[in-house]
DNA sequence: CTGAAAGCGCTTACAG
DNA sequence: CTGAAAGCGCTTACAG
């Protein structure tokens, strides 16, 4: 925004016309369908090369004042440096891209003040359209978001709101995929790892746990760590969880597999001889470990691809019904599993 | 952008005062300083109650159209799922929005041509300024953005390019303490593994390897590795630094480092036993490695807050002369080290 | 097929 | 201390 921009106005001094022409055929030159306003064939291309010869860029601030549309989409994360997150952020920013939208990130380190302050923030500069990752307590602000009909979907996690988009994984689906996988490798007694927060996906995770181990005839046992004491709490849980005996643990989410996998190791125990392993979400991480390490895989692709579709639908038209996308997970395999 | 905006105008006809006025009390409400338009104290008072009570947020897109600065930030990093850039990317993010500008993020993958285009996007969507990590064959970029005095700053790598802000790791320094560190440790023969990439950072870094090493009556040695294929090349590349019988490696970058350890993992060789290393980096990565990793430590933070502070100093005053600051690494110990 | 005009919401010299 | 006016660059009914 440094020089003096190349406007319509100049364009239309030069070609002969007024501003208005030249914006009717600088905005029909490609939707080639309506052509509401035809404009002589001619006086367009003789437009149009001006207008490369010059290297005419509009200019956004004044198509967003007078369109009240900024064709820019916030994107509202847990935690940007999450494998998982940042890998969904990568690939919503490269097509926003291709659709000729920016993108605004935002980290809410699942605290609900932050996550109201950063959408505010984003709606104030003009965003058009939401993606969001809800946290804990955030019913609140996303039901007054979606009263305000502001185009939105929630991604990964649901929230008790009804009429918003939401993209989400199949957990219940997830979690017992992992525990057939280790009851058919021989494992007695899985045993689940997972947050002690109040969070849709984890809950869903939980109950898919909890129904397959039922009906395999085990009995099922849920630990729960904290959030923002990690590493300490992580530690605990997973000393409870040799304490009772399980041949086998589910993580409940990736920076749990991490957190848990490290601790198994502090404390001497080896997978899978000692306790079989389930990861929620690959990660590099595990590249390094000397055992491979077996997981619930998320269609990564699919939750950016899906989300971003939806937003740009609304954004496009706002009546439409809102939808509930749920993705298919796959297990891979690993040498944590045991037995293979 | 949905919704009807509650405008100056609207709080000027409440307020019984022209839209001008309101637009001054608002403006001087936070530079104390100044105060060129003084508006009546009572009327101000009234004016940012009726704001407040309203709710009311400026039109950034007006605004943008007027002033001519939009107050948005491009940020163009090599690859965002780095975790150096990812940390770098948040942190920026988190200063930024503190400063009340909003940042747009892009990769360029290594990519020159890809480069070229974001910054273009960029520029086009109104950016004001732009921190950028370069990649090769961008000097043609960087010095037209030189030329047409687009705020910006270079991160991490340099360009041979005048007049352009920069901030930048002690490359050569970096270097030296590893190999002054592996020395210290009795290593004899130590390797570097690098890449064939033409980056100033790179380049530093093995002209800090070779010197240090020549001043300890050494033989250095810089094998380098493919950035395209990395996975397969830089297996070729340890098979190598193992045939010549080296006793300690420094990698050049975390993904090097990363990658290397990885394959001396899968050659049986073992840290530090039969070979000393010293990654470039933290990563969490190394966490579920048996061996701690001894790293270079980047001062992310400092490149952080430097490069934002740089950029809104030039987008201030665009006169400003040009800075390059050099950042100092630190050099964390870890067992991977051997004999300490 | 083309032009003149209004207006999106804001800021800022210019008068008074 | 306050108001009227112009203008940032674009789009779009409305005329012709």
């Amino acid at each position: 925004m440094v020089e003096k921009h190349y406007t319509i106005k100049d364009i239309a001094r030069e070609a002969g016309v007024s501003p208005a022409l030249v914006s009717f055929a600088l905005n029909n030159k490609n939707e080639n369908g309506s052509m509401r306003y035809k404009v002589n064939k001619d006086t367009a291309k003789r437009i149009l090369d001006i207008a490369k010869a010059h290297n005419y860029k509009p200019n956004n601030a004044a198509r967003s004042l007078r369109l009240r549309r900024s064709r820019t989409i916030g994107v509202i994360l847990s935690d940007i440096s999450n494998d998982f997150f940042s890998g969904i952020a990568r690939r919503i920013e490269n097509e926003a891209f291709q659709a000729n939208y920016s993108v605004l990130f935002g980290s809410t380190d699942e605290n609900a003040e932050k996550l109201e302050l950063i959408i505010n923030t984003f709606l104030d500069n003009g965003a058009d359209g939401l993606i969001i990752v809800p946290c804990e307590n955030s019913e609140g602000v996303i039901a007054r978001l979606a009263k305000r009909q502001i185009p939105m979907v929630l991604l990964d996690r649901d929230v008790d709101v009804a009429d918003v988009n939401k993209v989400l994984l199949d957990n219940e689906l997830a979690a017992k995929m992992a525990v057939q996988r280790l009851c058919e490798n021989g494992r007695k007694s899985v045993a689940m790892v997972s947050y002690k927060m109040e969070l849709s996906n984890i809950r869903h995770r939980e109950s898919g746990y909890v129904d397959s181990v039922s009906e395999q005839g085990g009995v099922p046992k849920v630990y729960r760590a904290d959030y923002s004491n990690l590493e300490e709490s992580v530690k605990e849980v997973i000393e409870a969880v040799e304490a009772d005996g399980a041949d086998a643990i589910l993580f409940a989410t990736n920076s749990l597999s991490v957190a848990g996998i490290k601790a198994l190791g502090k404390r001497g125990a080896s997978i899978p001889e000692d306790v079989a392993v389930v990861a929620f979400d690959g990660s590099e991480v595990f590249d390094l470990f000397p055992t491979s390490i077996a997981y619930i895989k998320q269609p990564i692709e699919d939750f950016a691809h899906t989300a971003l579709g939806l937003v740009i639908d609304q954004i496009d038209n706002p009546e439409l019904e809102k939808k509930t996308v749920l993705l298919s997970p796959e297990i891979i395999g690993g040498e944590s599993l045991g037995g293979e």
